[in-house]
DNA sequence: CCTAAACGATACAGATCTGTATCGCACTTG
DNA sequence: CAAGTGCGATACAGATCTGTATCGTTTAGG
C-alpha cells in the first residue's frame, strides 16, 4: 500500500520536460526584459504556446516560476566565472582583472538590462519570497569568491576588499540602468584595478 | 472672451493644497517602501483619507504621482548636499569625504529602502516615463556635483573619478536591498577615499 | 451673498491579475 | 488493450488595477 506513494517512477522528468524548458525560456526573457511584476502568467502562457494548466503544472506559483528563472542565471553566472577562473589559471591577480574585463563586457552586451538579483530584490522588497532566497544566494556567493582572490593576492584586508568590489560591480549594474551602459558603469575595470591596487599596497603612499 | 482661459486665478494654488500634500505624503511611504507597482491609487486614497477624485485633480495619472514623488525626494537629496557642502567651505577634498560619510549614515537609517530613483528605474525599465526622467535628472546632477569636486581636487581624471564614487555609492544603494546595511554596503566610505587616493596620486606606483 | 471650485463618498467601467476547474486528445507504459 | 499522465483549450472565479462619472456638501472669492 505504500507503493503509491513512493512511486517516483521514470514517467516523471521532473526538470526536462520540454514543455517545461520553453516555458522558463519565455518566462525568463520576459521577466529580465519587462520586469516581473509587469510581466503576467497569462503572456508567459501566450508567448509560449502552452497551456496554462502545464505551466501551474511545473510552477505550483509564479513565485517559483521567478525563482526557477533566477536559479538558472545564477547557475549560468557562475559557470561563465567558472571558466574565466580557469583561463586564469592559478594566478588570482590575472584572474581579479579578468573577471573585472568580462563583467564590464557584460554589462555593455546589447542585451542587457540590469542584474536579475538585484532587480527581482528591488521589485519585491519582502522578506522570504523563493526569489529573494536565490537572489541573496548569489550576492553572497558573489562575495565569498571575491573575498578568496582577494586573500590569494594578499590583500591587506581581503574583507573590505571584496565589499568594495561588489559594490562597484553592483554600481555599474543598477547605474546603467538609469544613466545608460556609457554611463560612469564605463569605468567598472579602471575602478576595480585601483581598489585592487591600494588594497595590496602596489601604490604606497606619498608625501 | 479670453478671460475664461487666462484665468490663473489666486485660486489655485497648484502645489500648496493640504489634500495634495497629504495624498503626495502618503504616497511617497507607500511606494518607497513597499514598491511602486505594488501599491495602487486605492490604497494611497484609503491610507491619505482623501477622495479618489481629489488624488486624480492633482494627479492626473499614476505616473505623475510617481514623477511627483521622485521630483521632491530629489530636492531634498541635494538640499542635504548642499548643507554638507556648506559646513566643508571651500575644500573639496574635505567635502568629498563629508559627502561619503553621511550618504554611508544614510543608508544605515532605519527607513532606509534603497535608491528612489534606482528602484523607479528598474521597476519601469519602459522608457520616456515621467518618474524616469527624474531618475535621470537626479544621477546626472550627482554625476555632475562628484565631477567638480573631483576637478577641485586636481584628479588626474575628473571623469573617471565622479564616474567611481558613482558607481561606490549606487553599488552600496543596491547591494543593501540583497545583503542587507551590514553587507558590503559599510565599505562605501573606506572604498570611495581609496578611489580618490589613487585619483589624486596621493599614493604613488610604487616598484 | 452667490457662484465656482475643491472635496468626500460611492458606484462603476473595463482591463488585468493569479490560480482553478473541466474538457477531450495523444501518448506511453504495464 | 487499458490506465494513467501530460498536454492544449477554454471558461471561470475572485481579486485588484487605473481611471471616470455622479452625487451632494463645504468653502472661499468677487
Amino acid at each position: 500500500m505504500a507503493e503509491t506513494i513512493e512511486r517516483t517512477s521514470k514517467r516523471r522528468p521532473r526538470q526536462n520536460s520540454p514543455v517545461r524548458e520553453k516555458i522558463l525560456n519565455v518566462a525568463s526573457e520576459l521577466f529580465y526584459r519587462n520586469g516581473i511584476r509587469a510581466v503576467g502568467v497569462d503572456t508567459v502562457v501566450a508567448e509560449s504556446g502552452a497551456a496554462k494548466t502545464s505551466l501551474y503544472r511545473w510552477f505550483p506559483t509564479k513565485d517559483d516560476l521567478v525563482a526557477a528563472f533566477l536559479e538558472r542565471e545564477h547557475r549560468d553566472f557562475f559557470a561563465h566565472w567558472d571558466k574565466v577562473a580557469a583561463a586564469s589559471g592559478d594566478r588570482p591577480r590575472q584572474e581579479l582583472s579578468a573577471h573585472l574585463k568580462w563583467l564590464a563586457a557584460y554589462i555593455t552586451g546589447p542585451r542587457y538590462r540590469g542584474c536579475p538579483f538585484l532587480n527581482m530584490a528591488i521589485e519585491f522588497p519582502e522578506s522570504g519570497l523563493p526569489g529573494r532566497i536565490v537572489a541573496h544566494k548569489n550576492k553572497s556567493e558573489l562575495h565569498r569568491r571575491f573575498l578568496a582572490l582577494a586573500k590569494g593576492i594578499k590583500a591587506k584586508s581581503p574583507e573590505s576588499l571584496a565589499d568594495q568590489l561588489v559594490l562597484l560591480i553592483d554600481g555599474a549594474f543598477a547605474n546603467s540602468q538609469v544613466l545608460g551602459k556609457k554611463g560612469p558603469a564605463r569605468a567598472l575595470a579602471d575602478g576595480g584595478e585601483a581598489l585592487i591596487a591600494v588594497a595590496t599596497g602596489t601604490f604606497a603612499k606619498r608625501g
